[in-house]
DNA sequence: AAGCGATGTAAACAAATGCTGACTTAGCCA
DNA sequence: TGGCTAAGTCAGCATTTGTTTACATCGCTT
């Protein structure tokens, strides 16, 4: 959970001079606005005072408890490398890795895995940043790669996969691409056992149904 | 051929200073530095001043030659729709499809494939451009549904195999994720070939028109 | 060779942006 | 309750950025 965990706030939300004063709500604020924003305009296209708007907060506060953009960003990317672990070190079998990955693509949450990924995609021009990017996405892979048999370039092959769903999110979420920008869980589940299949094939010889 | 027509230039880039005023040239100049910074950087990320120190070109004929900084995006923007066009409208079979994509992707070229794709997904938030994009992307992916037989949902999975090759490229150029980044024409066949056989089937006996 | 339009240059401006410092105020504890 | 620290506000700073304007100069045509 990480967005939904506020402090007690009755009816709908009360404007920043009648919010009881909570450093740790801010943050959480911020990191929000913040993640929203740098995954759908990228770094630079964020400025602070946009994130500060949505978030109903002080522009100044950002320096506070971030140091920095740099920081805010280095903080949104490692809070989605957390929650992105927690969604696939889920022992996921090989068999509904397709029903898995296609219901996170469909989620439109605006904190769900199409977010994450986006983010991971923006840099900053940060070497940290790029580093902690770089560093995610190999292990990932490595992850993708060892449901399977683990043959000659089942890495390669996990990091094909990877791409899809990064290019399916991108077309989706950013670009709008239609019929897949609409398409559910249940359209987007089919390519993907295909693509999988293919790709990922099963702890070799032994399979399943022709 | 777009980066290879200049003016005789005997032996180096002679500097501006002793470069024959050539407005073509210099158009074409910016355009080229332009379509490298934009892709690389994103539109946000790219500064006029950066483009015209990259063209070595003083910063105030962007807007004599292109009206301003969209206006420059938006016409390297047409730049790689109209390659893009070229490269793929030529008449391929299914079968040579996957190398066709694979010999694209690995190019390497600072004006091949990779940077037009990369380019097309950066958003300027202009919303011509952005129109622009949509529509040259559903067109690619309508053509690539037109090898197939044209099944029920050959459209979604069309576009699936053009996210792979969005996503190839983006992790790739942007990214630098190995072995998939060093990966040359012969290895990335081989994943290609398994996708598109599995999400573009041939148009085989079941449902094909005419 | 002269004139003149096209091409290129330099400087500056206004707006935007990231960040900082001094100040005010709320909430908690003795 | 009074005070003290954390939390929040406000205004402004130094740069950066896109664009414009006035000026210099090349090179073609006559």
């Amino acid at each position: 959970m990480s967005t939904s965990s506020r402090p007690p706030t009755p009816v709908a939300a009360r404007s920043a001079d009648q919010r009881p004063r909570n450093a740790a709500d801010t943050q959480h604020r911020l990191l929000d606005a913040a993640r929203r924003q740098f995954a759908r305009n990228g770094y630079s296209g964020t400025t602070v005072r946009d994130i500060a708007a949505e978030a109903d907060v002080n522009v100044a506060l950002i320096s506070r408890y971030f140091r920095s953009k740099e920081g805010l960003f280095a903080a949104c990317l490692t809070g989605a490398v957390d929650e992105l672990g927690d969604t696939i070190t889920a022992e996921v079998s090989l068999a509904d890795l397709p029903l898995t990955i296609a219901r996170q693509l469909a989620e439109s949450d605006t904190d769900g895995l199409p977010t994450r990924l986006l983010l991971l995609l923006r840099s900053s021009g940060d070497e940290g940043a790029d580093r902690i990017r770089l560093d995610v996405l190999k292990s990932f892979s490595v992850r993708l790669a060892a449901l399977t048999g683990g043959g000659e370039d089942s890495l390669l092959n996990a990091q094909v996969v990877l791409a899809t769903s990064l290019g399916i999110t991108v077309l989706r979420s950013s670009v709008g691409l239609e019929p897949l920008a609409s398409a559910g869980e249940q359209e987007l589940v089919v390519p993907l056992e295909a693509l999988i299949a293919a790709l990922l094939p099963p702890a070799s010889g032994l399979s399943k149904d022709s």
